[in-house]
DNA sequence: TTGTACGCGTTATCAT
DNA sequence: ATGATAACGCGTACAA
């Protein structure tokens, strides 16, 4: 008799069915070479005792430890975990566990800290969001602890199998479109902290979309931002201020057309009456706004699915890179703008 | 001389600094006996080597899986995150990791899906979130699989050292006491939904809140809601059409007063001139809105760092139940009413 | 104070 | 097709 407070192993299963341990493992990882009668006497054995094997005993066996890891900064809540729904869907069924790990990356030892990380944890792969996904010695690191790594991004800054891109230049100058079939003409731009590379396709996306129309680029009508409400909200004054004032803006993400609108509330400028305002990232609270915000939707789930699923299959030498497609979202915060 | 591709193991320490392995275990694991000279040799080749004690095997050899699992099912991202991040400064520096795990508690397997994680992950102890931290079969499963757990949660329903509490009755009521300074009679509750306990909770301490000041309870003032921001203004615009409208309301979360904010928007009612509006979470986008919200700030970091505290330390078992307490954040959505 | 021998639960090697 | 035996890296009795 086996001990009931004790959770079952390999060995009682294996005795229990009058096996050996070895057969009961080519059970669990069903392999081909076993005869059908061997197996179903095993596997009604494991269900009789419900056994689970131990996920600790088979990554101290594989030399592999079945974790995939989640390393980001970034200020959007809503944006990480959308990140992690799709990894969990992607482990979902799996023996795979998703880990987090928030790192700072203004702090000088964020480096130490993800050596730490994944010196301790020991993750079969890590997945790296914007921003910090654009810091090649991250990269390297893992490269070094034998980590696999993906990498989310808007330009391809890494071999194909190694990136999951979206294209956010595009989706910028479709926004671009938007406003210009509107009847906007003076259209500003509130762009990303310097030094990131989804704040530059951005800016590329948008100065192509205005070249696209024959607008000509007017740097007055460009307002450096930082991703953040208060700096959206900086920005937006000094868009404000100009004479004559912008007729449309967009803004590099939700957070900083919330400061725009924040402004614009306060200057008592109606919009999208007097004012067309785009955002990018689709963020929830973008349909709470009022009015509700036409932005961006970033397909930020399907993106973390495809990188845990490259994650946990074995890599396929000549994968493709993923390239998913963003997409605008209209709602109500972009209308023709007023005959002066 | 040490194989420099393989990443190092207690055996590599243990000969290269001439002693055995149970000599470098104790060293790791801060033995109190230890010659300080013998302890000083090992951790020099430690470091020399770059040795990290290996977590999977140590957690075969401990019959103990360092990982805290995180159990939620919560519409509110910011919430799930700050409470990522409390765990996340408690287990700095410790060996232990965050696993996280939402489920669905709508769907019918909920359980055989936590049941599964758990037999999987076989986490040293989870965390349960409001709202399916106030299912018991939770924390039963919990227990038959022995694996710790505390609960979050605004009322006393379980043994205290399995319990982090917050007072959102007690808060409520000082957000009653706010409005009524400020003069306002007619005050509108907007419930979270039935089976909630913090939505009982938040309703009660708004009754008492009324109750304290001798304003009678009108149940016409009270509508239902879901936590959501559509259930938040179905709500809303019930309560406008009342006659005479209330000069103030209380959401019982940012989402709905969110959609209160934007049902108001849409008829024109100016917050806080025609209407004064009070939400519970301080979410960031609190701040955002127009006007910025005041709001009920929960200290949920706090309490997700005390969660974890209390699953890593060994249970002291005369621990006392962790009480935090919320606060009122005043910005600008109330003033007092208008004079008739 | 330190070392030896063995166990933790699994997989891999090499037989049979 | 299946089994004996040795890893994997670390901790604990128990001995020295």
């Amino acid at each position: 008799m086996i001990s009931s407070k004790r959770t079952p192993t390999i060995n009682d299963v294996a005795t229990r069915a009058g096996v050996s341990k070895k057969t009961v493992s080519r059970v669990i990882n069903s392999s081909p070479m076993l005869k059908p009668q061997t197996r179903e006497k095993v596997e009604k054995v494991i269900a009789e005792l419900g056994y689970v094997p131990n996920p600790q005993a088979r990554a101290l066996a594989l030399r592999r430890n079945f974790v995939l890891g989640l390393l980001y900064d970034n200020p959007n809540a809503q944006t990480i975990l959308n990140f992690q729904q799709g990894v969990l869907d992607a482990i979902r069924d799996t023996e795979f566990a998703l880990v987090v790990r928030p790192v700072d990356r203004h702090s000088p030892d964020m480096l130490d800290d993800i050596r730490d990380f994944l010196e301790k944890q020991r993750p079969a792969g890590v997945m790296i969001l914007p921003p910090i996904s654009e810091n090649d010695a991250i990269a390297e690191l893992c490269l070094e602890q034998g980590c696999g790594y993906v990498r989310m991004g808007s330009a391809e800054f890494d071999e194909p199998h190694r990136l999951v891109e979206s294209n956010d230049g595009e989706a910028v100058g479709w926004a671009v479109d938007h406003l210009v079939e509107q009847g906007h003409r003076r259209i500003a731009l509130i762009e990303g902290p310097e030094g990131f590379r989804s704040a530059l396709e951005r800016r590329r996306g948008f100065l192509e979309g205005l070249d696209r129309h024959g607008i000509a680029h007017d740097p007055g009508l460009v307002a450096k931002g930082a991703y953040t409400f208060e700096s959206g909200k900086a920005a937006a004054r000094a868009l404000f201020d100009r004479d004559p004032r912008p007729t449309a803006i967009f803004a590099c993400n939700d957070e900083m057309a919330a400061g725009a609108l924040h402004v614009a509330s306060e200057r008592g400028i109606a919009v999208p009456r007097d004012l067309s305002l785009i955002g990018f990232d689709d963020s929830p609270t973008a349909a709470h706004m009022w009015p509700p915000l036409t932005t961006v939707s970033w397909p930020i789930t399907r993106m973390a699915n495809a990188a845990a699923m490259k994650l946990i299959a074995p890599a396929t030498p000549e994968a493709k890179p993923f390239k998913f497609d963003s997409s605008l979202v209209q709602r109500s915060s972009v209308a023709p703008p007023q005959k002066p």
